[in-house]
DNA sequence: ATATGAGAC
């Protein structure tokens, strides 16, 4: 039993640059004059490209291949924007517009309920600084905008740009780019009722499987992948007139590309305003970033978000087990402190059942024992559904009798509530200071996670959530010295984390020649970068020059790993597009089989109902045709329940096959079958594994159950999931899980001869060192020479 | 003889 503590063994942290900020506005380096060409500020003294052929700007493509319609916005608009200058506004200008009577941008008259928002808009912090924003706006190309949360930034800054970039003049759009779909979608809603306008219209969302923008939308919300995609088929993109970064402090893959590639497009297009927006107070790497000339640093606009003070409390000691301090910690705010809703953050989905198993237990003690309130415990993270995720808004239970002790509850959540979710009433955050991440090591060529040690960015993100509704305190399970001596100061970006063989594929595709140069905020490591540019070399995406290939540029149309979409891209080869086109989308939606830990037994006598002998994708592929079958799709729901199968994943691969269907179709890849009578069905499907595969095989180490993975040589098991009997000699995996042990997880048996046959490059026999492997090789090709000269002799 | 974070195209 951990030792009672009180809450004066923490020491209350009482440095004033550690609570909120209260705002005003830093405002720095303004833009130096330049070639008036170069200017934006005097662009209109100059025909600009987009002036002179017109359209050009609307031939943009999305990664869905559905053209974007061609036309100029026909439809009628207000008035009250006629007398607008294109980057000469003002506030006030704006303001009376915006107070009606008629919508500025359709001529509607403007509803009640519009005029009750603009109310609360004109509260937010943003509009103090509307002003301020327009003229840098204005006078630079790119800018930085911090604002923390509640400023408002990503509801108004947008609509700050509308009305002074008019784009709907020019046939123009700006874009606001999320890193998440629901985000996307939720903020797209909001600003179009702010907006007065119907959803899909003037404003809009943009994301995978769901385009809600049409031909009058001026401002569309968008994943920063969407983006990325669409900027792989216009390098300029040429549709918009302002791109708007949000969220940039998050540093996800694609808004870090982004970055790097508008960096470029800056400089080809002087017409083209970009704002990156962050919530970090480290604005000042971006604004170095984005210098586009030497010495001068992109300007910069600082609002204070509206949040309440969190006062933030350290241990005295380092703790030996944060799990045992998390719980006891929870506890002691139960017994405590006055009401309100407690949030620990911890690391992953069991860790997480256990401490509510153990809290619950704790909690019903201290109500029998010392009349304590009555306390719900919820937990979250990414896997949960989605109905359950949604639990954790119900309302605190009330007290367990008239006048008793006020209920609680309490959320035990992984990092998604750092930042995908928030949760109001939340005055108390316990944070141990831990999270796991993604790692990647570019020598084994494997990614794994990790539980590693948070940065000072994330304690605060997590003490932020204390101070929603009214303050709040933020316990860390941690000792001050560690956090300002100990934690990095961001999180590493997920770039320096990744295998970069997706990216390196994307940058190609984006028009980027040399790799190595391009100016990424982080740089990955060069090795990183190799292995990436290596990998797609040995899947011939790229040729020895380093320059795309046909392949290469077909495999990068697709939203796929580079070796998913050359498998899905040479399956014609083997008669079985239509197949690999189902495994390709099954092999990249989560987990189909669902294991329950108290029906273990029955989910596996289930899933051997579809067990092929041959592999794991095999019996993937069956699930599949079963689940499409008119007995399952009758009631899909009831079905998969009984077979223990996850309806979702198996809707979700339904949906990327239809996606890669239709991008298969447009680029006329062949879609066939190998009759399912044949002989050769599921080993023609075994071989197109090969073709995108052939890297992820491991050879039997004699007669163990240990397999080596063929050119790293690393030892491996199979995962005790599979359908395989570990017996086969050679096998094909199409995950590698670094745990307690080495995995290979999702196998199928494959012949040393078709390695040798579909990927002669990478089984070049003399790159071998001398070894079982290499053995086992000259065998197999043995065979295949005296297959051949038998053919020849007949 | 079974460990996965959250997110995205």
């Amino acid at each position: 039993m951990a030792q009672k503590r009180t809450f004066q063994d923490y020491e209350a942290d009482d440095d004033p640059k550690k609570k909120s900020k209260t705002g005003e506005i830093i405002r720095e380096d303004k833009q130096q004059e330049r070639d008036p060409k170069r200017n934006p500020y005097l662009a209109h003294m100059y025909n600009s490209e987009d002036e002179e052929d017109g359209g050009v700007g609307l031939n943009g493509f999305a990664s869905n291949g559905q053209a974007f319609n061609n036309t100029y916005h026909s439809y009628t608009r207000g008035k009250s924007l006629d007398s607008f200058t294109r980057h000469r506004t003002t506030s006030a200008q704006a303001s009376k517009a915006e107070d009606g009577p008629e919508n500025p941008f359709t001529g509607n008259p403007l509803s009640e309920k519009y005029f009750g928002i603009l109310k609360t808009r004109r509260n937010l912090p943003v509009h103090v600084q509307r002003d301020e924003f327009l003229k840098l706006y204005q006078e630079t190309q790119i800018l930085v905008f911090v604002g923390e949360t509640g400023s408002g930034k990503t509801t108004q800054i947008p609509q700050f740009v509308l009305y002074d970039d008019l784009p709907q003049n020019r046939g123009k759009l700006v874009a606001c780019t999320q890193p998440r779909r629901v985000a996307a979608m939720s903020v797209a809603q909001r600003v179009a009722d702010e907006m007065d306008v119907t959803l899909g219209e003037e404003v809009g969302y943009n994301i995978r499987f769901d385009n809600k923008t049409s031909s009058q939308t001026i401002l569309s919300y968008m994943t920063d992948g969407m983006l990325l995609r669409e900027a792989m088929n216009d390098h300029d993109l040429k549709r918009y007139s302002t791109i708007i970064l949000d969220e940039a402090h998050e540093r996800t893959l694609a808004t870090d590309l982004l970055m790097g590639l508008l960096k470029e497009v800056a400089l080809r297009r002087p017409d083209l305003k970009i704002i990156i927006m962050s919530a970090t107070l480290d604005a000042q790497k971006f604004q170095t970033y984005f210098a586009l000339e030497e010495d001068k640093q992109a300007p910069l606009l600082a609002v204070p978000g509206r949040t309440h003070p969190v006062e933030i409390f350290y241990t005295e000691k380092a703790e030996r087990d944060y799990l045992e301090a998390a719980l006891h910690t929870v506890l002691q705010i139960h017994a405590t402190e006055p009401e309100g809703d407690i949030l620990l953050f911890l690391t992953g989905e069991e860790e997480i059942e256990d401490a509510c198993r153990k809290i619950n237990l704790e909690v019903d003690e201290m109500i029998r024992e010392a009349d304590a309130g009555p306390m719900k415990v919820y937990s979250l993270y990414g896997t949960l559904p989605p109905h359950q995720q949604q639990k954790i808004f119900e309302p605190a239970p009330p007290p367990s009798r008239p006048g008793g002790r006020p209920g609680r509850k309490c959320i035990v959540s992984t990092n998604i509530a750092e930042t995908s979710l928030t949760i109001d009433g939340i005055v108390y955050v316990v944070d141990p200071g831990f999270s796991k991440q993604k790692v990647y090591n570019p020598r084994a060529r494997v990614e794994s996670l990790l539980v590693s040690p948070i940065s000072k960015a994330s304690a605060q993100q997590r003490a932020g959530r204390a101070g929603r509704t009214k303050p709040g305190k933020c316990f860390r399970l941690y000792t001050e010295e560690a956090f300002r001596k100990e934690l990095i100061p961001q999180t590493y970006p997920e770039i320096l984390r990744s295998n970069l063989a997706s990216t390196a594929l994307e940058l190609k595709k984006l028009g980027i020649d040399n790799l190595v140069r391009f100016d990424f905020m982080d740089p990955p490591a060069p090795e990183t970068l190799m292995r990436a540019l290596e990998e797609l070399n040995y899947l011939a995406c790229l040729d020895d020059d380093g320059e795309l290939t046909v392949l290469g540029r077909l495999a990068s149309e697709f939203p796929l790993d580079p070796a998913l979409a050359v498998m899905l891209i040479s399956s014609p080869e083997f008669y079985c597009s239509n197949e690999m086109l189902s495994l390709t989308a099954l092999l990249s939606v989560p987990q189909i089989f669902v294991r329950p830990n108290n029906n273990r037994k029955r989910a596996d006598e289930m899933k051997a109902l579809f067990a092929h002998q041959d592999g794991d994708q095999l019996t993937m592929l069956n699930v599949y045709h079963a689940f499409k079958s008119p007995e399952a799709q009758a009631n899909p729901k009831q079905w998969c329940h009984d077979h223990f199968l996850s309806l979702r994943a198996l809707q979700s691969a339904d949906n990327v096959r239809t996606q890669l269907k239709r991008i298969m179709e447009t680029n006329e890849i062949q879609l066939m079958s190998t009759p399912f009578e044949d002989k050769k069905y599921y080993e023609n499907i075994r071989k197109a594994l090969v073709a995108g595969f052939f890297m992820q095989v491991a050879k039997r180490d004699g007669t163990g159950k240990t397999y080596l993975t063929v050119k790293e040589e690393q030892s491996v098991l199979l995962h005790p999931s599979t359908v395989l009997a570990s017996d086969a000699e050679w096998v094909l995996y199409n995950e590698f899980v670094l745990t307690s042990k080495n995995y290979i997880r999702t196998v199928t048996v494959v012949k040393a001869e078709w390695l040798l046959d579909i990927a002669p490059t990478y089984y070049n026999i003399d790159d071998f060192k001398k070894g079982d492997v290499k053995t086992a090789l000259i065998r197999a090709d043995e065979r295949i020479r005296r297959k051949k000269a038998l053919k020849g002799s007949r």
